[in-house]
Formats: structure tokens, C-alpha cells, sequence
DNA sequence: TAAGTGCGTCGTT
DNA sequence: AACGACGCACTTA
């Protein structure tokens, strides 16, 4: 896992051959874990890592990402996939609800799995799970915590159109 | 308005 | 068969 140093604290991400695979929140308890010594990280992630490090640090910093690292989602199901790679489509700073997510993945009905596929979401942040909300503009929920949710909301200014509370 | 109930719906475990 | 990061209709206070 290699480290991401923030304001808000260190995020740690995973590799695979394919690309990131894994990003993971900043962990209060843990001091970071595994900081593989770079020495033995093959060049092509170093450079996936770099651009990973500068896509968290300007969402963080309520700027676009620009472009992402290869992102690698083979983890999840079929249904899955396809919802994170319509999550990838909502523009930085606009906000989707999971019934509009489900409509714009072509599965009008699966409202509530869309829910199930957030939670999977491997790579929160960079596949902006967060961006996803619940109807009539509140908040709705999310498994690495609300706080974060609001926080990434809230530097993309996209906070204010959601209901209080 | 706010809070609570019930049910449809469907992918995942 | 049971469980959700949902949505909608509806009831009560």
C-alpha cells in the first residue's frame, strides 16, 4: 500500500497489473502499515502513483482531478462495473441521485442494489461514489463515513444544493 | 414539517 | 431467504 499524504490525513493505495485497484480513507488508529520502500515498486506504478497522489490532492483541494491513473475495477461483478463506470461520468462539483445513477446505467429499477454498488466501490474518491446522493436532495448515506461524504461535497461546493440535516 | 410504516424492486451473500 | 448508502405513498403528530 502506498501512501498519500493530505491535510485531511494519509490515504493509502493498491496496485495491481492493471492499474489502482484500491483507494482506502485515512485510518485514525493505524499508523501507516506496509510503505513499501519505493526501491521495490516497478516504475510504471511510481508514475500511476504520482498521478494518483494528484488527482486526490486537487479534489481534496476543491479542484477537478484531471486525468486518472489506469483504474483497475475487475474487482466487482458485471452489474457492479457498470454502475462505477457511470459514477465516472458525473462531472466534479454535480451531484446524481441513486435513481437517476440506476436510469443512466440502463437498470431504471435497481435503485436499491445501485445503493449495494456504491458501498463496493473499491476506489472511493477517484470513482466518486460520493457524488451519488439520495433523492430530494438529501444526503444519503456512505460506508467509509458521512463525514467524508460531506467533506468531498463540500470542497467541490456542491454541499449547499443538498438538504440540511 | 418531521417522523414513522409499508411495500416494490433487485443484486449480492 | 435475508438484507441494503433507495424511493414513493401515506399516516400521525
Amino acid at each position: 500500500m502506498l501512501p498519500i499524504r493530505t491535510e485531511d490525513g494519509v490515504f493509502l493505495a493498491r496496485y495491481s497489473v492493471e492499474g489502482l485497484c484500491e483507494l482506502k480513507f485515512p485510518q485514525p488508529g493505524k499508523s501507516s502499515p506496509e510503505s513499501t520502500s519505493p526501491s521495490d515498486v516497478p516504475s510504471e506504478i511510481c508514475q500511476w502513483h504520482e498521478r494518483t497522489d494528484q488527482c486526490v490532492q486537487k479534489i481534496l483541494a476543491g479542484k477537478p482531478p484531471g486525468k486518472l491513473p489506469p483504474l483497475d475495477l475487475s474487482s466487482g461483478t458485471d452489474f457492479q462495473r457498470g454502475i462505477w463506470k457511470a459514477m465516472l461520468e458525473i462531472p466534479f462539483g454535480e451531484v446524481l441521485s441513486y435513481a437517476q445513477l440506476a436510469l443512466k446505467a440502463g437498470k431504471p429499477a435497481a435503485v436499491r442494489a445501485v445503493g449495494g454498488a456504491c458501498g463496493a466501490n473499491p476506489i472511493p474518491v477517484l470513482v466518486p461514489c460520493h457524488r451519488v446522493v439520495a433523492a430530494n436532495r438529501r444526503i444519503g448515506g456512505f460506508s467509509s463515513g458521512l463525514k467524508w461524504k460531506r467533506l468531498l461535497l463540500s470542497r467541490e461546493a456542491s454541499l449547499f444544493r443538498l438538504q440540511p440535516a
